[in-house]
RNA sequence: GCCCUCAUCGUCUAGGGGACCAGGACGUAGCCCUUUCAAGGCUAAGACCGGAGUUCGAAUCUCCGUGAGGGCACCA
C-alpha cells in the first residue's frame, strides 16, 4: 500500500513549488489507490504562522487534492502536527546518543540568519562536544547547560543514496556535517522529525524539491542508525521564473491563490504545473485532475529546472476555459461584470466571450464598451479587408438605420438575415455592411462579438442610439 | 571556498546508439475560414553548450571544460 504524504510548514500561502509537491505526491499514491496525508511541519517556533494553516486548507481544496489524514481528518498514524508530537521525537533522540549515533552538544548558537547571504563558508569541521566523555557530559548537565542533539555521521567512508528520479548520488561522509536533531528549546530539526516521522507514519515514497538533496545521505545514515527502511525518495526539479532566478515568495513572485485572484483557473494552475517536470509520454496536454491520477507515472518525471511561463499558462487557462459549460463560465464570469451592466442579458455576454477570454481577470475590460460607448476615432471606420471607407460607411449607416427601427424582432439571427440581405440587394459584401455597424455600436476595433450579436445584447434602443451618433459624426 | 545536481528550438518538452537533414506544445510570422477580434485549420522560422574519446555509427555512453541551479543554520 502506497502511502505519501504532504507536509508544508505553515509560513504562508501554498506555493508554486509546495503546490507541485503537493499534486505528485498525490498523483503517487493515487495512481495506485493508495493514501495521500496531510502533516504539518511546524518546528520552528518563531517563524509559525497559526493563520497558514487555513491557507493550506484552502490551497488543498481549491486544486482538489483531498488527504486521507491529516490534522482536519484524523488517521491511525496522528497526530499529524509535529509540534504535538515533542516526546516521540525527544525519545528517538535519546535513542540515538545511547546507540552513540548522536551525541549532546554543549556548544553556543552558529545560526544563519535569513539575510546572511555572503557567509564564510568554511571546511566542515567535527564538532569538539562529539567526544566527550560521559563524565565530562555529565559536568555540562549539572551547570544547567542545555544541550542540542547532533547527528554523529561516520568520519570516514561515503554515503550513497538512491533516488528515484536521480539515481544513484554518492556523498563523502567529510562532507556532511553534524547536523543538530533536537533544538535546545525541545523541538526538532526539521531534518530529524521528518524521518522520524515519515516511519512512524508508514510512508512509502517521498517527493520533494531538489533544493533538500544534500540532506538526503545524512537520512540514510540515520534510517540505519534506527535500524529502518528508508522511503523512496523522489527530489523533483526546481521551478524558476524566467529570468531563470528562483520563484520564490521573498522576490515577490505569486502564489497559488494569488494566481487565482490573477484569473486563472484552479485547474489550468494544476494541469500546467503537472507538466513543468513531467510528461505524460504522449502529446496530450490538457488534463484535469482524474486524468492525471489514470496516467501518472514517476517515472517520467524530469530531472532539470524548469521555468515558469506565464505565456503557456494563459493559452492553458483559455483552453480550460473553453472547456467549461456555458453555465460554469456563467457563474464563474458573473462576479467580474461591473454593475453597469446588470441591465443586460449577462448569459448572452458570457456566451459571447467564453470563446475569447483566457483571463477572468480581462472580463472587466473586454465587457466596459457595453455599458458606455467610448471615445473612438472616425478611421475606426476604414477597413481594407472589409472594404470599409468613411464613405461606404456613412451610406451604409444611413441606409441600415431606417431597416434597424423598423425591425419588429431584435435578435441576433433577425438582425443578421436582414442585414446580410440588404447587403445582397445593395450589391455589397456583407463585411462591408456589418463593420460599420460594428464600430458604430462598440467604438472598438475588436470586440467580443459580431456586429449583430453585439445589437442584440445592446438592445434595440442602445443599438439605435450609437448607430444615430455615428451617423452624425460621419455626416459632419 | 567546498559538496551535489542539471544542460535539446525564446519557453515546456519527446528522444534512452542507427527509425532524427531531431517530433509535439506555447509564443512569433503568414495563409484559410469568418458579420470584427478570437477560436479552429494549414504553413513557416526556430535547438542537440564546447572539446576529446568509445563505436562501423552518438542528441543518446565516458571524460574534461564551460554554463546554470541547489546546499553547506538550534530554517524548512
Amino acid at each position: 500500500m502506497i502511502r505519501t504524504r504532504f507536509a508544508p510548514s505553515p509560513t504562508g500561502q501554498m506555493h508554486i513549488g509546495n503546490l507541485r509537491t503537493a499534486l505528485y505526491a498525490y498523483l503517487i499514491a493515487k495512481h495506485e489507490g493508495g493514501t495521500f496525508i496531510l502533516r504539518i511541519e511546524d518546528t520552528d517556533r518563531s517563524r509559525n504562522q497559526p493563520e497558514a494553516l487555513q491557507g493550506i486548507y484552502r490551497g488543498l481544496a481549491l486544486a482538489g487534492l483531498e488527504h486521507d489524514e491529516g490534522p482536519n481528518k484524523g488517521g491511525d498514524y496522528g497526530p499529524y502536527v509535529q509540534s504535538e508530537r515533542l516526546p516521540i521525537y525527544q525519545e528517538h533522540g535519546q535513542r540515538l546518543v545511547e546507540s552513540g549515533n548522536a551525541y549532546y552538544c554543549f556548544c553556543a548558537k552558529t545560526e544563519k540568519t535569513d539575510d546572511d547571504e555572503e557567509a564564510s563558508y568554511t571546511e566542515v569541521t567535527r564538532d569538539p562536544c562529539r567526544n566527550l566523555s560521559p563524565e565530562a557530559v555529565a559536568e555540562k548537565f549539572s551547570q544547567g547547560i542545555v544541550p542540542v542533539i547532533r547527528q554523529r555521521i561516520p568520519e570516514s567512508g561515503s554515503t550513497t543514496y538512491d533516488d528515484l528520479i536521480l539515481g544513484s548520488i554518492t556523498f563523502e561522509n567529510n562532507q556532511l556535517d553534524d547536523q543538530i536533531l533536537l533544538k535546545s528549546d525541545g523541538f526538532p530539526t526539521y531534518n530529524f522529525a521528518n524521518v522520524v516521522d515519515d516511519h512512524l507514519m508508514a510512508i512509502t515514497h517521498v517527493v520533494r524539491g531538489q533544493e533538500y538533496l544534500s540532506s538526503a545521505p545524512k537520512y540514510s545514515l540515520l534510517y540505519e542508525a534506527f535500524g529502518w527502511q528508508p522511503p523512496a525518495y523522489a527530489h523533483m526539479p526546481l521551478i524558476v521564473k524566467e529570468d531563470g532566478s528562483k520563484f520564490s515568495k521573498r522576490a515577490g513572485d505569486p502564489g497559488f491563490e494569488d494566481l487565482v485572484r490573477m484569473g486563472y483557473l484552479p485547474s489550468a494552475i494544476l494541469n500546467y504545473v503537472a507538466l513543468l517536470g513531467w510528461n505524460p509520454g504522449t502529446d496530450q496536454e490538457i488534463f484535469y485532475l482524474e486524468d492525471l491520477v489514470k496516467v501518472f507515472d514517476f517515472h517520467r518525471i524530469n530531472v532539470s529546472p524548469a521555468k515558469f511561463s506565464f505565456d503557456k499558462l494563459n493559452w492553458m487557462n483559455g483552453e480550460h476555459i473553453r472547456l467549461l459549460s456555458p453555465e460554469a463560465f456563467h457563474a464563474l464570469a458573473l462576479p467580474y461584470y461591473p454593475e453597469s451592466l446588470r441591465n443586460l442579458d449577462l448569459e448572452r455576454v458570457s456566451a459571447l466571450i467564453q470563446l475569447r477570454t483566457e483571463k477572468l481577470t480581462e472580463i472587466p475590460a473586454m465587457v466596459a464598451f457595453l455599458a458606455e460607448l467610448p471615445a473612438y476615432e472616425l478611421d475606426l471606420f476604414e477597413s481594407h479587408k472589409s472594404k470599409s471607407s468613411l464613405e461606404s460607411s456613412r451610406k451604409v449607416l444611413a441606409n441600415t438605420l431606417p431597416l434597424l427601427e423598423n425591425m419588429t424582432e431584435w435578435s441576433n439571427t433577425a438582425l443578421f438575415e436582414q442585414l446580410k440581405a440588404y447587403a445582397q440587394e445593395s450589391g455589397q459584401k456583407v463585411g462591408t455592411v456589418m463593420w460599420p455597424i460594428r464600430t458604430a455600436v462598440s467604438g472598438l476595433a475588436f470586440t467580443p462579438g459580431g456586429a449583430t450579436e453585439l445589437a442584440e445584447i445592446l438592445g434595440k434602443d442602445e443599438t439605435l442610439k450609437r448607430v444615430r451618433l455615428a451617423l452624425s459624426r460621419l455626416e459632419s
